[in-house]
DNA sequence: AAGTGGTCTAGACCACCGT
DNA sequence: CGGTGGTCTAGACCACTTT
């Protein structure tokens, strides 16, 4: 009864027929597959081994849960040249996504910690803190925050948030994104970005950190960006 | 005697109080952390939980497991930047690591389907396929397949491949990387990348594909390389 | 031989979700 | 309320590594 010895492991051998499902096109873009106990019934194993099986589907990004409501099959990645265009919206409608943000909170604070020696400021200088969430076709995909200088863009609340910062930015201050220092790797989801997407705390994801400057070569703001790690591939090219 | 209910999790409150010890230098890069079986006793728990509080410190990359030898704390990630520096052994030396490349095959083969239309092949055409391991320190950290055209550089295998490539290609064949298109994103390590690295199949790792081109801006080589997901900060500068 | 992580069983209760 | 995933118990046997 025990699969037990030198053979593949049982997690393994589901996995791939789940995999084989996925990319025959018997389950699409967006299916939801059975639940947990039905699986476990079709495989003939319990939770802990179908568990197994999910969770590594999830890291080579094939599905994802979406809250309590069950495992789905993920959407294809959105891809981005950050060297190139910092535009989510436009980003997505070029690759027909329906793109969407959301201010979640937009507030004056004083800088933390990290993003201090990146924009030059000095214990206790305030900014210009907003969250906001990122999703394509409904989904969210992207947590960030974005650090402003109110030297730079002054009353920058005012103005509606829950569209392109780069057209804020140029359309009331006549400031453009001239280049840009981006940082980025793997890394788990903090708490709060966690909660914004509607994800486990501590599951994969990657951050992306950018540090932009304006057309006269001063610092503008400082990114921090967690995407879905399995929503966004990366496209650099250096000509 | 359940722990129940609406408080955090116990594996949040383990992996918390494991990661405080690591940031407050209590456990340094490179240490051992106890057995299982000993977090089991230490936390009053079973593995099960155990287990999914050291796999959420993997995610986030601060902690590894190194064969069935145990759990050990990461060293600090490389950075690199991939539109600047090509070259491993420059980079980390640079950082105050010991570079190692090792060449695992090396062989004339026909291109495999995913490489053709990047290296504008035909199928059934001939290409060098170098498959080679990159460790820092003695850890191995990434898995690279180089495929090469014969037309480019004839007679390849007859040459040290284990060191850089860039440094090949110059010396022998008077060709210089000059640019190239980069693609990159989280997925889970095929098996043959996995056994290379000594790590699980189906483990997270950043996919990285490089398309280089010569100084005569023709295609010169194809990269495949998997990173370990905790091994790698990219850095790009756009100026 | 002893210890490690890898895999698995067969259950359990919980919070949250949609109906 | 019934079903879902989230968390957890208390064990077990295995293959591999280290002593």
């Amino acid at each position: 009864m025990k699969p037990a010895a030198a053979e593949t492991p049982h997690y393994l051998v589901i996995k791939a027929q789940i995999q084989a499902r996925i990319q025959n096109g018997a389950l699409k873009s967006g299916d939801k597959l059975p639940s947990e106990r039905e699986l476990c019934a079709i495989f003939n194993t319990t939770r802990v081994t179908i568990r197994e099986s999910l969770a590594q589907l999830e890291s080579s990004g094939a599905i994802y849960r979406a809250g309590r409501r069950g495992w789905f099959v993920t959407p294809e990645r959105l891809w981005m040249d950050p060297t190139q265009n910092t535009n989510f919206h436009k980003l997505c409608r070029e690759q027909g996504r329906t793109p969407e943000t959301r201010l979640l909170h937009g507030v004056v604070t004083t800088v933390p910690g990290e993003v201090m020696a990146p924009l030059q400021l000095q214990p206790f200088d305030q900014i210009y803190l907003l969250t906001r969430l990122r999703l394509a076709d409904g989904r969210a995909i992207c947590y960030s925050e974005n650090h402003c200088l109110p030297a730079r863009v002054p009353e920058l609340l005012n103005h509606d948030l829950n569209g392109s910062l780069t057209e804020v930015y140029e359309a009331n201050y006549g400031l453009i994104y001239t280049s840009m220092h981006l940082s980025f790797y793997p890394t788990a989801l903090p708490a709060q970005a966690a909660q914004a997407l509607g994800v486990m705390e501590g599951r994969p994801a990657l951050l992306l950190q950018r540090l932009n400057y304006d057309q006269h070569g001063r610092v503008l703001d400082f990114d921090i960006e967690y995407w879905r790690h399995d929503s966004l591939r990366i496209e650099v090219d250096t000509h």
